[in-house]
RNA sequence: GCUCGAGUGGCGGAACUGGCAGACGCACAGGACUUAAAAUCCUGCGAUGGAAACAUCGUACCGGUUCGAUUCCGGUCUCGAGCACCA
């Protein structure tokens, strides 16, 4: 009698193996190297639910999939554990953020472990670990030394009355999350990165990337380059020039005024007296106002400064305005109006009164009168030489005589800024700088790496602003590494990004004391070959780590320019149509799932749910379907290992067939079909062992093998009532004979009008004549009386026969 | 507003390059086994009409191309995601 299936002893007897004998060892250096790399987690206290696991699953059946197919696979597992989260945890609770995130990441290991991934623990990094942490420093530094790294005074959220800075996160809506009152902007001093030198590379570089289209566009517009001009307008009766940047020069003669932002340095010089009082009031406003405020207003608003520019090209005197819909940080916070050709000036120039000049109109039409801004492209007017000329040609022509008269040139802009690289936060890493008196800021030397986070009393940011660290003076004063004076550290801590951004060049040496890898590792595991994470992280994340990458190609630590070369993006799964949340309360956790029907049968139905690609939603009781099949499999094999028949062509087929179909969806990610097509295969092999009495021993072990991706355990167990001592996953994955599933006879249907009206079993080899004489024969009373004007055979598919 | 995705039975979804729409499951209904339940097995399951054979309609909506459209083209609507005064 055949033993019932016992998800529970069988899973048990292969983790203890598997531990004692792993299945994936990084020794063999013979065979190709596959890198595949899963996003790794945030060890939050809430820990993993059924949604981390559907991408989990995904990269563990590829990385056993790779491993069968001879690769030496690096599946490797980390936390990134600096953030937020925890450090408003511990000041909530009272506890250490370290001891929180000992705990959290115990409880995501014991999560992990459920997943029975072919993970390589002895790679884990953690990146509030100082071995790791010694390393991001270690990169800031050589960025600093480059250059790359600077101080600005930078506009931060600020709560003014808890008196702290505020994350974005933090500040909803405009609102403190903590206390609700209206978040304002406070000016602090913020270490920055010069990401925007890398503007142009990280651009170009992503056509090559076999990545989403859709994240690919992301970054792209993210960091959203344009090409204009930049140029410069007199001030009337002042020795002052405002440059402006601006994408249609072709407009030049249609710019009536000129809109500064409120940040724009030169107001103040310009400004007349009887106007200085309502201008400053006005930038008052704007700077108190919160981002989400300046953007919802659609409603333009803004002040004349009472002084005039003159219009390089027309002579015309402009009235320079002060707006916030004009953004400091992009091009040069300053723009040319041409109202009567862009919708932003058009409805500030109508509030306030402003002239309208056209200066493009449609080809042959009269000039009329606008009532909305004109876009298009078209025949230059009112622009004295240009006239006449298509805007297009304008554009160059205007830009030419620009250029020629040094009134302005050629500029490419981006909306990329740079990225503002310090928190005022404890857990993170702390920047590694020393401020000394005599020599400015001086980089912690690398032998004195890491620069360890002190314990400190309190987490809470400081009321200046400043990070808790500020408030450990034995921590912060401290001497200079150059001339050995007094000198105070740097207080302020990295973002949660810094840790992130590298760690997938760590994996591959992740216990190397003297540099963040070595460069036979880095040459042999990189770049990553698959990475598989959440699209939320299409800009920030995967973009930080991309630049990275670029600094170190740069600097000579890596010798290649882009981090991942395949991505893929797991769909979010929601419950009850939205997405799964601890504050919602429909968290699905995986760990009674797991104990109610196994490891395997989860795995198979985090496949199965949709697309992986896509997002769905999740409904418990469809494990039932999956754990139905993964009984029928075991019953298929036990109860035909003693009935072991010699093969013969229908199972040839089925075998070859199978082959066939699951390695094309595995290499097409179809997972979710991967796992129909085990259970369609199933049912008709159960069938067929019935009618055969029995079934061959090729068709079974070629079954298990394939499944062994998706069903680890299960797969080793029949792998061993098959007969067999190695681990399944010592095995070739099979290949189909081509021949083997050619089918000589098929089922066509048969239409009339294109309409289904019967089917017809034919040689797929017979020849056109032939088969349409026989659908003929079989249409015969349905054609009666009917006049033929086409018969159509498509080869093995079908017959439409047009009649009237 | 812009960009990208998606829209197929009661539900999740399948359909390769334009070729039998609804594979595979869930749920449901009926039956078998059982003292009973669970488990398992069998049957049915888009809509309408019909006793049935069968017919008509049917892949968000309107239109087009084609012998033939879930698939291609033009337009519209709905939902989801991202971006958002970027000069």
């Amino acid at each position: 009698m055949v033993n019932n299936y016992d998800h529970v002893k069988i899973e048990k007897k292969w983790r203890k193996r598997w531990q004692e004998k792993p299945i994936n060892t990084l020794e063999n250096s013979e065979k190709p190297k596959y890198y595949c790399l899963d996003m790794f987690p945030y060890p939050s206290a809430s820990g993993l639910h059924v949604g981390h696991w559907r991408g989990y699953v995904l990269s563990d059946v590829i990385s056993r999939y790779k491993i069968l197919q001879g690769y030496q696979v690096l599946h490797p597992m980390g936390f990134d554990a600096f953030g937020l989260p925890t450090e408003n945890f511990a000041i909530k609770t009272g506890l250490h953020p370290k001891k929180v995130t000992k705990d959290c990441v115990a409880n995501y290991k014991r999560q992990l472990n459920e997943i029975s991934a072919v993970y390589n623990w002895d790679r884990e990094i953690n990146t509030t670990d100082p071995s790791y942490y010694k390393w991001t420093q270690w990169i800031f530094i050589k960025m600093f030394e480059n250059g790359l790294a600077y101080e600005k005074e930078m506009p931060l959220n600020w709560c003014p009355n808890c008196k702290a800075v505020l994350a974005n996160e933090e500040a909803t809506n405009g609102k403190c999350d903590r206390c609700g009152s209206t978040v304002t902007k406070k000016m602090l001093r913020q270490w920055m990165l010069k990401i925007t030198n890398y503007a142009e590379r990280l651009l170009n570089d992503l056509e090559d990337l076999e990545w989403p289209e859709k994240v690919k566009k992301m970054q792209s517009e993210w960091i959203g380059k344009s090409y204009g001009a930049e140029i410069d307008f007199k001030v009337e009766n002042k020795d002052e020039k405002i440059k402006v940047f601006t994408t249609r020069p072709d407009t030049i003669y249609g710019s009536t005024f000129i809109v500064l932002a409120p940040e724009n340095n030169i107001i103040s010089k310009i400004t007349t007296d009887d106007n200085k009082e309502k201008v400053e009031k006005y930038i008052f406003e704007a700077s108190t106002k919160s981002s989400v405020d300046r953007i919802s207003d659609k409603e333009k608003t803004g002040v004349f400064t009472g002084a005039y520019a003159i219009n390089p090209l027309s002579g015309k005197k402009m009235p320079i305005w002060v707006a916030d819909y004009v953004l400091s940080d992009y091009g040069t916070g300053a723009i040319m109006c041409v109202p009567a050709h862009d919708t932003r000036d058009f409805e500030f120039a109508k509030k306030f009164n402003l002239e309208i000049v056209q200066v493009i109109n449609k080809e042959n039409e009269e000039i009329k009168e606008l009532d909305n801004a004109f876009l298009e492209d078209g025949i230059m007017i009112n622009s004295e030489e240009f006239n006449g000329l298509t805007s297009e040609e304008a554009k160059t022509k205007i830009l030419d005589y620009l250029e020629e008269n040094n009134i302005g040139k050629k500029t490419v802009n981006y909306k990329l800024r740079d990225w503002v690289f310090s928190r005022q936060r404890y857990w993170g890493e702390p920047i590694p700088l020393v401020h000394c008196e005599k020599c400015g800021t001086v980089a912690v030397p690398e032998d004195q790496l890491p620069v360890i986070l002190p314990d400190v009393e309190k987490y809470q940011p400081t009321e200046t602003g400043e990070s808790p660290l500020a408030d450990i003076d034995e921590w912060v004063n401290t001497t200079c590494p150059k001339c050995g004076g007094k000198a105070k550290r740097e207080t302020n801590t990295m973002p949660q990004w810094a840790g992130s951004s590298w760690y997938y060049l760590r994996y591959p040496d992740n216990k190397n004391d003297n540099a963040l890898a070595s460069k036979e590792s880095l040459e042999k595991w990189l770049p990553v070959d698959l990475y598989v994470g959440g699209i939320e992280h299409a800009v920030l994340h995967l973009l930080y780590a991309r630049f990275y990458t670029k600094f170190l190609y740069d600097i000579g630590v890596v010798n290649f320019n882009e981090p991942f070369k395949k991505l893929f993006n797991q769909g979010m799964l929601n419950k009850d149509g939205s997405k799964m949340s601890k504050s919602k309360g429909n968290v699905v956790s995986p760990d009674e799932l797991v104990e109610k029907y196994g490891c395997d049968s989860l795995r198979l139905y985090e496949l199965f749910v949709g697309p992986p690609e896509l997002d769905t939603d999740w409904d418990d009781s469809g494990i039932d379907g999956v754990y139905r099949f993964i009984k029928k499999l075991w019953k298929l094999v036990n109860e035909n290992v003693d009935k072991i028949i010699p093969t013969n062509k229908k199972f040839e087929f089925i075998c070859n067939k199978l082959i066939y179909e699951i390695t094309n969806k595995l290499d097409n990610f179809n997972l979710n079909t991967v796992v129909s097509t085990f259970m369609e295969y199933t049912n008709k092999l159960l069938d067929l062992s019935k009618s055969e009495n029995g079934i061959d021993k090729k068709t079974l072990e070629t079954l298990v093998i394939l499944i062994s991706p998706v069903a680890p355990h299960i797969a080793e167990e029949m792998w061993e009532i098959l007969g067999n001592k190695d681990s399944v996953f010592n095995q070739k994955w099979p290949i189909y004979d081509p021949e083997k599933i050619k089918e000589d006879t098929v089922e066509i249907a048969l239409q009339i009008n294109g309409k289904v009206r019967d089917s017809l079993s034919i040689n797929v080899n017979d020849e056109k004549d032939v088969v349409l004489k026989k659908a003929k024969e079989v249409l015969n009373s349905r054609l009666e009386g009917k006049e033929i004007i086409k018969e159509i055979y498509v080869k093995g598919k079908i017959v439409n026969i047009v009649a009237k």
